[in-house]
DNA sequence: TAATTGACCCTTT
DNA sequence: CAAAGGGCCAATT
């Protein structure tokens, strides 16, 4: 099947720094596909182990973890966060540590 | 083909 | 600021 859209996902959320967090909107946009927030959730689910792929530096617009607070899925995720700087308080992080990414840089380093 | 389902988001209260 | 409602859209049933 083709999944160049996942392709395009997994890239751009390659380039989240470490120490900082975007959202699954912000990342859609940024990977193209505006409009398509649920759809980042699907790829970050379905991407290959191996990669090695931050998906805890992804979460919601209003910057709450999209897991249940307390679930294994937020706890990890909140562990991962505090392990490169970024405090998750009552489930959310704080808004300087949202990702706001320089454009033309990143289009170059994606190469589109 | 139609209905349901999300690791979502915006606007209004 | 938090909560609710409606909208969105691809994937799945």
């Amino acid at each position: 099947m083709d999944d160049s859209k996942y392709q395009r996902i997994w890239q751009t959320v390659l380039q989240i720094p470490v120490g900082k967090v975007a959202s699954y909107g912000q990342i859609a946009d940024l990977a193209g596909l505006p409009g398509r927030a649920r759809l980042v959730g699907k790829a970050l689910g379905k991407a290959p182990p191996e990669m090695e792929l931050p998906w805890f530096r992804v979460l919601r617009r209003d910057r709450n973890l999209a897991f249940a607070p307390g679930s294994d899925a937020a706890e990890l995720q909140r562990q991962s966060l505090l392990a490169e700087g970024v405090l998750v308080k009552n489930n959310r992080v704080q808004q300087q540590d949202v990702w706001q990414p320089d454009l033309a840089e990143l289009l170059f380093k994606l190469n589109y």
